[in-house]
DNA sequence: CGAACGTCGTAC
DNA sequence: GACGTACGACGTTCGT
């Protein structure tokens, strides 16, 4: 298409690079991440735009006309971050030498350059495509023949799409902002009023004159904040409006041309450490650039062997038939030795005209050696696999160099994923071949093992050569950060062995048991069932929260309580509660609700999930997901198991120890507040601990001002209340719904709470202020928690990052010492009875196996371990019990 | 028909 | 809107 620009809104580019991408540096220490974003993005947009000119424009520095109008126009903004800045000039220059039109005028910003364009195109008779998502660039969008683009979703705005999102149309989004504000840009709008408000009005008024004519006639307080911002109105529809007249001392002839200058790119490319881009990238086919070999005989085995050898790191990575570590059969492994290299050794591949491969004996007896004598060199990505298969056919590793996934962790754990897909994606903009992409989805889907071997080492080979490019992009990252790097290697690193002996014990499970008390839970449900539809008048799905709503405030026209965030009736918990002191119907839901629950996510799905070759069952602990650093568990998921219902207990009483055993389980007390009197130092807490008070009933009397023997159970209730809701940051509104008790009451509580910890309220201010500096906080093993929206202009982002920044510290130390513990404990296993076994972990809880002799003697070394594993300012107390079921033990 | 998302409920 | 961290069952919606 000819006659089409683009035109790009530079700034906005950068910011997002910035934020999108990790901090990659120069040799030299100067910042590259941005510039290498923002030069995708143009590349791609380039790619995609096929030939249309594309013109890139950029905020000039200094004050613009805005300015005049309205001197706190943007002074909220906080200063372009140094990181950023050193990215801008190199960013530019490389615009330049791509042969992009570069616009930049000082006085006016961005958006007027960008408004005055798209004027000018359209006076030549061109579309023009506007990358950006500014909201005040949708007004641009009145004209057919402009459109907004997102970039990265490949989204465009129109009229249509502009309706769909803020509910007026372009026309009218002047007016809406000049109503809303804009709390960038430091513009107030008229109190209490958003979009949704703006929009009810524009469209019942069509525009900011006709809301202003008939400001009188709306009603409530935002009627009377409007009449008393009409006076600013004037001054924000300037603000928000574009100026599309700017000189740009150029015609827009100019701006077409493309000047490209191949030498320079380089140049600038070689300075900033970037590898040289293809001139066209047609030959982006299938073919990829790595070099992979498929090892099929003794002497290409025996030269991956001596490469091994002579390698001061090299990837390892292992094909299977399943997921299931305690029953996956191996089918391949793959070697990288150096970047852009790698080979796969099929050896148990089976498909028609399949070539010979060597056999599994004869590579575990060639290569298997050499992988345990080299293991100090291995690099992997969640090892937790592969250490486990690799075992279970005779090669044993005990320790390893690196996991790329554990490295990425510790280096940021709010990164939404550490999946190999995903780091290839974000730390070597390299899109890996899928693992569905060669053995197809769902239906479809066949084993690794009938994949054919050229498109297997394609796949194979490339997950260790990425997986050795990433160790070599993260360990320069982690070097940086010697804490850090010291917590993966003491802490994360050996756990990994840990976890997987874990997993691959397995507990045992009473199916039977579990059987007999679905079959009572199915009877159960059937009678509520039919009670509910007798008095809905109707048959109807009693767990869709779409077809309740309709029967409860349609048909039978209950009071709607409370909505979800997306503005429908809600049919919670919460609600049907309170709609049951009156009501019949939500009664039986919330009973139905309890036992379908049990049923569904306990019962049935623990008897399903059995392994069928150990008869256990055998979760999966994630050790790179949670952004606070504790663990957490699926298939299935057995740190949600019930505990606090008698009946969700029952659940509890099918984890059974086999024959001659015993269970044991040892939870720590009140870690989380323990670790709140130890990083706060605060004198009451410090003094409860060390005095083995009861620390809620401590609490209590200090809250109510009574003593300790007079207080309630009700008081000791509201105290536990307020300790739990203080580690979540919890507020006086929160402790009012907790409780149940008038908003004064609860703060009433609070503000004593404070008074009488002065240590705890320090810790909580200090840490706040802290974080905003620093941009995340710590645990006492030095884990880090980034947070990104600390400083987030959204009030509620950014409230709910301080709530992150109270808690994380609480919740991740805990998890360190409890992962230190399970080392400690581990040791102590292989070293002096091997005959126990860890089992579970639960947050604050480990459950073991034992034989029934000596068990008394195992609980109390368990306990001794886990209270010795750190040294705090307070006590750590375990609390251990022995049990012929989960639930006794607990 | 499967992926992605929303709602709900369980644990620490 | 208001209390942190998870996982999973189920229903619904959307795109292939």
């Amino acid at each position: 298409m000819k006659n089409r620009i683009f035109v790009i809104d530079g700034s906005s580019y950068l910011y997002r690079a910035f934020h999108a991408m990790p901090p990659l540096s120069t040799s030299s220490g100067q910042p590259t991440g941005a510039v290498k974003g923002v030069t995708n993005m143009l590349m791609n947009l380039k790619k995609d735009s096929e030939g249309s000119s594309i013109i890139v424009v950029f905020d000039a520095k200094g004050k613009t006309f805005r300015n005049d109008i309205y001197s706190e126009y943007k002074a909220n903004r906080p200063p372009m971050p140094d990181e950023l800045r050193l990215q801008l000039d190199p960013v530019k220059s490389i615009c330049k030498a791509i042969g992009f039109p570069l616009v930049e005028i000082e006085g006016v910003e961005a958006d007027d350059v960008i408004a005055t364009i798209a004027r000018m195109a359209k006076d030549a008779k061109y579309k023009c495509v506007v990358s950006s998502l500014d909201k005040d660039l949708m007004q641009l969008v009145e004209d057919p023949d402009i459109t907004l683009m997102n970039t990265m979703k490949h989204e465009i705005f129109d009229e249509k799409k502009v309706f769909e999102k803020f509910g007026v149309k372009p026309n009218q989004i002047r007016d809406m902002l000049a109503l809303v504000g804009d709390s960038s840009d430091n513009i107030p709008g008229v109190p209490k009023v958003g979009q949704k408000t703006a929009a009810k009005w524009l469209n019942e008024y069509s525009d900011l004159d006709g809301v202003i004519k008939n400001a009188d006639s709306i009603k409530g307080v935002v009627g009377d904040n409007l009449r008393n911002s009409l006076s600013e109105l004037d001054r924000n529809v300037e603000l928000v409006s574009l100026k599309e007249d700017v000189d740009l001392g150029a015609k827009f002839e100019d701006l077409l041309t493309l000047n490209p200058n191949q030498e320079e790119l380089d140049k600038i490319f070689n300075e900033l450490e970037f590898a040289p881009i293809n001139k066209d990238k047609d030959d982006q086919a299938p073919k990829k650039n790595g070099k992979y070999e498929t090892v099929l005989n003794k002497k290409d085995l025996n030269s991956w062997i001596n490469k091994i050898k002579k390698s001061k790191a090299f990837a390892i990575d292992t094909e299977t038939d399943s997921v299931q570590t305690v029953s996956a059969n191996m089918l391949g492994i793959s070697l990288s030795v150096e970047e852009s290299e790698g080979c796969y050794i099929p050896i148990g591949h089976d498909y028609e005209g399949c070539p010979e491969q060597l056999s599994m004996d004869e590579v575990i007896k060639v290569l298997g050696p050499v992988i345990e004598e080299n293991q100090d060199k291995i690099v992997g990505q969640n090892l937790k696999f592969d250490i486990p298969i690799l075992s279970r056919h005779g090669i044993n590793i005990t320790k390893f160099l690196a996991d790329t996934m554990l490295m990425s962790y510790v280096l940021n754990s709010t990164a939404t994923r550490h999946g190999m897909d995903r780091l290839a994606d974000y730390y070597l903009n390299y899109t890996t071949t899928k693992y569905t992409d060669v053995t197809g989805t769902a239906s479809k889907q066949i084993s690794f093992a009938q994949v054919k071997l050229d498109l297997a080492t394609d796949y194979a080979a490339e997950d260790a050569d990425i997986t050795l490019r990433l160790y070599n992009v993260l360990s320069p990252l982690l070097k940086e950060k010697p804490i850090q790097k010291k917590l993966l290697e003491d802490l994360e690193y050996p756990l990994v062995h840990v976890l997987s002996r874990v997993e691959q014990n397995g507990a045992k499970i009473d199916k039977k048991k579990l059987a007999d008390h679905s079959k009572e839970l199915s009877e159960k449900i059937d009678e509520l069932s039919s009670a509910a539809f007798k008095i809905a008048g109707e048959e109807f799905n009693l767990d869709s929260p779409k077809q309740l709503l309709e029967i409860l405030y349609e048909k039978l026209g209950l009071p709607i309580l409370k909505k979800t965030p997306k503005g429908q009736p809600s049919t919670n918990e919460d609600t049907l509660q309170r709609l049951s002191e009156e009501y019949e119907l939500p009664k039986i839901i919330l009973q139905y609700r309890t036992l379908a629950k049990l049923k569904s996510t306990y019962t049935d799905s623990l008897i399903n999930i059995e392994n069928p070759k150990t008869k256990r069952i055998h979760t999966s602990y994630q050790q790179a997901v949670t952004s606070t650093g504790r663990l957490s568990s699926t298939e299935p998921n057995l740190q949600n198991i019930p505990i606090k219902t008698a009946e969700g207990r029952r659940i509890r009483e099918a984890f059974v120890p086999d024959k001659g055993n015993i269970l044991i389980s040892a939870d720590y007390s009140q870690i989380e507040l323990r670790i709140m009197a130890h990083l706060s130092d605060d004198k009451n807490l410090t003094y409860a601990f060390n005095n083995d008070i009861d620390v809620h009933s401590s609490t209590a009397a200090e809250v109510f001002g009574v003593s300790i023997e007079d207080v309630t159970q009700d008081q000791r209730r509201s105290a536990k209340a307020i300790n739990f809701g203080l580690m979540y940051g919890m507020s006086a509104f929160g402790l009012t719904r907790q409780l149940g008790i008038p908003r004064g009451e609860a703060q009433e509580y609070l503000d004593t709470y404070f008074a009488r910890y002065t240590g705890v309220r320090d810790y909580m201010d200090n840490i706040k202020v802290k974080a905003k500096e620093d941009k995340f906080v710590e645990t006492i093993m030095g884990r880090r928690l980034y947070l990104n929206e600390i400083n987030a202009a959204n009030g509620l982002r950014r409230q709910a990052a301080e709530r992150a920044a109270i808690n994380a510290p609480l919740q991740g130390s805990a998890a360190d010492i409890i992962k230190k513990a399970m080392l400690d404990i581990d040791q102590l296993l292989l070293n002096e009875m091997q005959e126990v076994k860890m089992i579970m972990q639960v947050h604050d809880e480990l459950v073991f196996e034992c034989p029934k002799d000596n068990a008394d003697i195992v609980m109390q070394k368990m306990k001794d371990t886990m209270e010795k594993t750190v040294k705090l300012n307070i006590p750590l107390i375990a609390e251990a019990a022995i049990g012929s079921n989960w639930n006794e033990a607990h």
